[in-house]
DNA sequence: TGCCAGGCCCTCTTTAGGGCCTT
């Protein structure tokens, strides 16, 4: 009977969000005792989707949706909806149990070539959002840029090298993992490119990547999920700015270059996961360990 | 705009070639 009254709600919840069209702020849903309760992906970013004009009606508006005639096409934003007090409510009384703390990164490097090119900037965002809830530094390289004036930013003082960015990191990882559970690791190529700079850098300065460190790379799911889901994208059409584009998503402009394409991701992300109704322990079920760079480097 | 590296995927072909995607 519990199962049959989850599935009803299930049923429910979609319809009643596909009905508004504001399915983005809500993603991860899971069987709570007898509840069914929402995980949002995200609480404060500052990434809007746009929607149609004839889809503001009044049981939005009812619904205390923040809502903003900025342009044309009105926004709304997530940060105020229901289902996001209802997560920090129940955060606070700390009786969600979350499998996994998902954190969405993006670097700024040299090149694009792991072995030999810096990393020069990381952004990182913790999905469920609240207070320290991103990371972002620029790195100093070591190494003249070509551009001069991005030269001059990464080496003005102040601006940690790698060595002494990756504790400031690792500090901060760790204040975002619930229970020493597992940490998911989310960026666009990120197999091809942001993780093996990562892993690469932790290894040259003598650290190692926790096992409880997991990487998803959110363009190989973007490939999987939008294809199983029916919405197709035409094979070539899954750059960030491309999914982006498809979600129908505005993300505000910030100085920090890699934190503005990690709010996109966050939203992308949500999107994602909210049409192919993928799970945390999905998520957890696609990423894998930092071993898998391990071996291809000790195999060079 | 294209180059840079490299893993993955698709297409066309059976082992290879080319495009995608990231700074």
């Amino acid at each position: 009977m519990k199962h049959i009254m989850s599935f009803i709600f299930l049923r429910n919840f979609y319809h009643l969000r596909n009905c508004l069209l504001i399915g983005a702020n809500s993603r991860l849903l899971r069987i709570h005792s007898n509840r069914c309760i929402v995980f949002p992906l995200r609480t404060y970013s500052n990434v809007t989707r746009r929607l149609p004009l004839r889809s503001i009606t009044p049981h939005i508006i009812n619904l205390q949706f923040n809502i903003s005639i900025a342009s044309k096409e009105p926004k709304i934003s997530y940060q105020y909806s229901d289902p996001i007090k209802l997560y920090q409510a129940q955060k606070e009384r700390d009786t969600i149990d979350q499998p996994a703390t998902i954190l969405v990164l993006d670097l700024g490097t040299t090149g694009l070539n792991s072995k030999t090119d810096k990393i020069t900037e990381i952004a990182i965002r913790d999905v469920q959002g609240g207070m320290d809830s991103k990371f972002y530094t620029l790195v100093n390289p070591e190494v003249t840029l070509k551009n001069h004036k991005r030269n001059e930013l990464h080496t003005e003082s102040g601006v940690p090298r790698m060595e002494e960015a990756i504790p400031r990191l690792l500090k901060w990882v760790e204040s975002r993992q619930i229970n020493g559970k597992p940490v998911i690791l989310v960026a666009h190529n990120g197999h091809c490119f942001d993780f093996p700079f990562l892993v690469r850098a932790f290894h040259e300065y003598g650290y190692q990547i926790h096992e409880n460190w997991l990487f998803l790379d959110s363009l190989h799911l973007a490939r999987q999920v939008l294809h199983d889901n029916g919405t197709k994208l035409k094979r070539g059409n899954h750059k960030l700015k491309d999914l982006v584009k498809f979600f129908n998503i505005v993300v505000e402009a910030s100085a920090q270059k890699a934190m503005v394409d990690v709010n996109a991701l966050c939203a992308v992300l949500q999107q994602m996961t909210f049409v192919s109704k993928l799970t945390s322990a999905d998520l957890i079920e696609r990423a894998y360990t930092a071993s898998r760079y391990s071996t291809r480097r000790s195999s060079e």
